[in-house]
RNA sequence: GGAGAGGUUCCCGAGUGGCUAAAGGGGGCAGACUGUAAAUCUGUUGUCGGAAGACUACGGAGGUUCGAAACCUCCCCUCUCCA
């Protein structure tokens, strides 16, 4: 049947790059179904709006998204402003700031546009969690929580860890999951997308939905992007990621600043090169034919391009290899009648956090005047020159004084 | 409610009343090396100060003492066992 066949090619598609799903068959029916009846499915992935940046490691799930939506399916982009509420509570001595409801909105705002850089704005719907968690009264909330056992939340990763540590877990946490579950129940959702991280709370959600009446959710987890450390999961909170919105020439030297090792890992999740020319690629260096560097180049290049374009892309590779960069960051600066301690200069134009970590980078060799490397911890500045100044590796700019 | 163990700098963790801005590790940063990579090595890692030095820090508030992260009192928080 001409129906089977297709099916059979979209589940191959959408399987790719796919580490956990459950089930595969249930995925083939509703594929079936909707190539039968034309009613798409409604693709549910949440979103954390606790910040507002969209890194590389979230483009792996919307790629995912995306695909669905090609197909021609639905996706239900939920933000989490209720479930944010609850927080991640492992960093207890942070107090966490909470985010009023505009802050939200904006998070949410700058969000999709983002966001919409991958998916297909016709076919995305926005709901915010809080239009049906807010509602749920305290009968309701019982009735939800009534539907899961302490043990089997126990089942998840970190809580399991944190009590066998003898960590404090807070009772509203284990609403987390069964509010995200919920979420499904809610949307009716037809599958749920998530980092393998997720693959928990997703799975709360497929045992919500039943005992709600509803056909479970396929739920199907995508690969963590490991983070510029080559160790984390990619994270703002950890500083180690890659802003979709950055500037051509902080992406293309974020990813010429990873390993090696860790190219390949960024060549499979975050680009659309074959894995036999990956293959060749990683043929080429062990008989040292090609050069690592280039590798990394084109890569930095291709994911540079996807979000810049070509163009600027390749300028920021020739930026990346010039002493200089050509367009350095400006930083206007007034010069005081008595004149300007270079410590003063470097904090007030946020290179440093303090003086005496200022006073270090001197001390330490890792500043330059001009490409002339600093000795001297209390020069001062009289000139209204203006100069390029680097302080470390990664901080450099032109100071222009008025 | 009862008994016990704890809360130390970004994180983990040591700390005899003065020699402790506080061992050690991790992480971060800088330098060397290199491919403006990784790994490795070295240094550095509270603030102000050119320096000498000063100031602020060991859950919170008081107290003892010439002197407290360390001793006492109360409070807050976490964990374990019992109920």
């Amino acid at each position: 049947m001409m129906s089977d066949e297709r099916t059979r090619h979209e589940l191959d598609q959408l399987k790719s790059g796919i580490v956990d799903l459950y089930t595969e068959e249930e995925l083939g029916k509703k594929l079936d179904r909707f190539h039968r009846e034309g009613k798409p499915m409604v693709v549910k992935a949440g979103f954390d709006p606790t910040s507002s940046d969209i890194h590389l490691g979230h483009t792996v799930l919307m790629n995912k998204m995306r695909q669905f939506q090609d197909l021609g399916h639905r996706v239900a982009y939920v933000v989490g402003d209720a479930t944010a509420m609850i927080g991640d509570p492992t960093g207890r001595n942070k107090t966490r700031k909470v985010l009023t409801r505009d802050e939200i909105l904006d998070h949410a705002k700058t969000y999709a546009t983002q966001a919409f850089k991958i998916l297909d704005p016709q076919k995305t719907e926005m709901v915010f969690n809080s239009t049906w968690l807010f509602k749920l009264d305290f009968m309701k909330l019982i009735d939800l929580a009534s539907k899961y056992n302490v043990a089997r939340m126990l089942e998840r990763e970190d809580f399991k860890n944190r009590f066998k540590s003898g960590d404090s877990i807070s009772v509203h946490e284990f609403l987390y999951p069964l509010a995200q579950g919920y979420d499904s129940v809610a949307l009716k959702a037809d599958v749920e997308l998530g980092g393998t991280d997720q693959i928990f709370n997703l799975l709360v959600g497929r045992k919500l939905q039943s005992d709600y009446g509803q056909e479970p959710q396929v739920v199907m987890t995508v690969p963590l992007l490991v983070g510029l450390d080559g160790v984390q999961k990619m994270s703002k909170s950890y500083g180690n990621y890659i802003g979709v919105t950055e500037p051509a020439d902080g992406m293309f030297a974020k990813v010429m600043s990873i390993s090696d090792d860790l190219m390949w890992n960024y060549y499979e999740l975050l680009t659309t090169v074959p894995v036999d020319e990956i293959a060749a690629m990683k043929n080429g260096i062990q008989n040292d034919t090609i050069h690592p560097r280039d590798c990394k180049v084109n890569l930095a290049l291709f994911i540079t391009a996807r979000f810049h374009g070509e163009p600027a892309a390749r300028e920021a590779k020739e930026n990346f290899y010039r002493e200089i960069p050509s367009n350095l960051a400006e930083y206007p600066v007034t010069l005081p009648d008595g004149g300007l301690a270079l410590l003063d200069l470097i904090v007030q134009i946020g290179f440093t956090e303090s003086k005496a970590e200022a006073r270090r980078m001197i001390q330490q060799g890792g500043t330059y005047i001009d490409a002339q490397k600093v000795s001297d911890v209390a020069l001062k500045i009289t000139s209204k020159d203006s100069f390029v100044l680097k302080v470390g590796k990664k901080k450099i700019g032109r100071v222009n004084f008025s």
